[in-house]
DNA sequence: ATGCATGAGAT
DNA sequence: TCTCATGCATA
């Protein structure tokens, strides 16, 4: 409840960097200065650090430049008339897992008989569907037990119809490139597409990577494995066409920052022509191709939030759900696939950090962005959290830093990271790793956020656009 | 759209 | 213990 001893600053020698004060006035009112209302669970960080202001990061309002897409209105009304959720509320029985081999399954080869179920209306809902069935051994294995998820009816058709998306194609969300507007890329590929699939619905007949789909070739199933040797991995197959000018299985390889923006652009685009979420490619993808991702997944894929190499990756399989999309007689095939198992396997709730703990945090993070493990259960202690959360900040806020600042060169990553100056209102911030004992080489990881074009973005991506122009 | 969490593989 | 890809949960 009382002030603590220690702070970021105290901790470090250096202070943290109030470079927005103004902005963090309010806040502190609130937390520390406004007396009783602080609202940190155990009553921590009431000192100045905090003058690090949380909101130049993440707290700014809410983006609300979004942009109604020229697409005539019925663009996505095909699908209107789709099955509604009832089915999916039925206990279906097929079987989740019919292979040994996970990697690459079809789902939809494991319950043929209810391709015929509909998908649901176009909601974004549909990504909360586990697909842990498809992705790993382990989940087969589990005692966890799976069990049937009934769909959460959604407003049907919610959707299609009004076809927004929220502006940002800019390209400042790639630092380090040349600049294309939204305007002038996103029909240029509309007619290159080489239609590849003929079969209207490929998921009516689906057929495990191996040997049904066109040399895709699969990655590990497992979803969180394929970081690690993706490289090789799409090589095989070459229908599937592409705008970008490569075909999809050499892109991996080729592909330029361009490209990728441009096809995420185009996806994008298209994906909201027709009608489709973010989640219904996401299983789509699964559909097809038998390895499944999720709607955050797609989500950052079209942000162009995910590395260079993933991008990469995932580029061909978007492009053949495209392909597909656009030429299929029946898009909703696509979806014919069902998801109601959920693993149930416990996930740790998730924390949330109040507002001026992620400040401080950030304030750590500014002065050492690779706290040793004392470190971490330093700051733990003085914010009064688990020494895992702190861990599994640092985490994130590495892979965050990484991803939002130079996705696609990564070699420059360091040298940004090593010869980046502060900006002016952080001059006076002593740099990191003066008195945070950092262990290790003191590698200065400057926070993305110092980075102006990642700075927007960091900021909110919805701010982009006012500050770029 | 994004914050926090998970887990495989690398170090 | 980290990185990286990824996803659940939620703002």
């Amino acid at each position: 409840m009382s002030e603590r001893p220690q702070s970021p600053t105290s901790e470090c020698n250096s202070r943290p960097d109030d470079f927005s004060r103004a902005m963090y006035a309010q806040a502190l009112s609130q937390e520390g200065f406004g007396g009783a209302s602080l609202q940190i669970p155990h009553g921590v960080l009431q000192h100045h650090s905090l003058l690090f202001n949380k909101a130049a990061y993440n707290g700014m309002p809410p983006t609300t430049n979004q942009t109604l897409l020229p697409f005539p209105p019925g663009a996505g009304d095909y699908r209107a008339s789709d099955l509604q959720a009832g089915d999916f509320c039925q206990p279906k029985h097929w079987c989740p897992i019919a292979a040994p081999e996970y990697t690459g399954q079809v789902a939809g080869v494991a319950a043929p008989t209810h391709l015929t179920n509909l998908r649901p209306p176009n909601t974004e809902t549909r990504e909360q569907v586990k697909m842990s069935e498809i992705k790993l051994e382990k989940d087969a294995n589990d005692e966890y037990g799976q069990k049937i998820q009934h769909y959460p009816t959604p407003p049907s058709s919610a959707v299609a119809h009004g076809v927004y998306y929220s502006t940002p194609w800019n390209s400042s969300f790639w630092p380090g490139f040349p600049h294309i507007t939204a305007a002038n890329t996103n029909t240029q590929n509309l007619n290159s597409i080489p239609s590849t699939s003929s079969s209207s619905s490929p998921s009516l007949s689906p057929s495990p990577p191996s040997n049904g789909l066109p040399g895709v070739t699969f990655f590990n199933g497992s979803a969180s494995q394929t970081a690690q040797a993706p490289q090789a991995q799409t090589s095989t197959r070459s229908s599937g066409s592409s705008s970008g000018g490569c075909s999809d299985s050499e892109e991996e390889e080729n592909l330029s920052t361009e490209e990728l923006e441009q096809f995420a652009k185009e996806l994008k685009h298209k994906r909201i022509t027709l009608g489709f979420t973010q989640a219904d490619v996401g299983l789509a993808l699964g559909n097809l191709y038998g390895k499944m991702f999720s709607q955050t997944t797609i989500c950052r894929f079209e942000a162009l939030q995910l590395s260079f190499k993933n991008m990469c990756k995932l580029k061909p399989l978007l492009r053949r759900w495209l392909n597909e999309a656009e030429t299929s007689d029946n898009p909703q095939d696509m979806y014919k696939i069902e998801r109601v198992f959920v693993d149930t396997r416990k996930r740790k709730r998730r924390t949330s950090l109040e507002g001026s703990v992620r400040t401080a945090l950030e304030s750590y993070f500014v002065k050492c962005p690779k706290p040793n493990t004392q470190e971490i259960t330093h700051i733990a202690d003085d914010l009064c959290l688990e020494r895992d959360v702190v861990r599994v900040w640092f985490c994130n806020r590495r892979q965050k830093g990484k991803r939002l600042a130079l996705p696609f060169d990564e070699e420059c990553e360091g040298q940004y990271y090593e010869q980046s100056l502060p900006p002016p209102h952080m001059a006076h911030a002593p740099l990191p790793g003066q008195g945070y004992s950092l262990s290790g080489g003191p590698t200065f990881y400057m926070p993305p956020l110092q980075r102006p074009d990642v700075f927007k973005q960091a900021l909110h991506p919805g701010l982009v656009g006012h500050l770029t122009s």
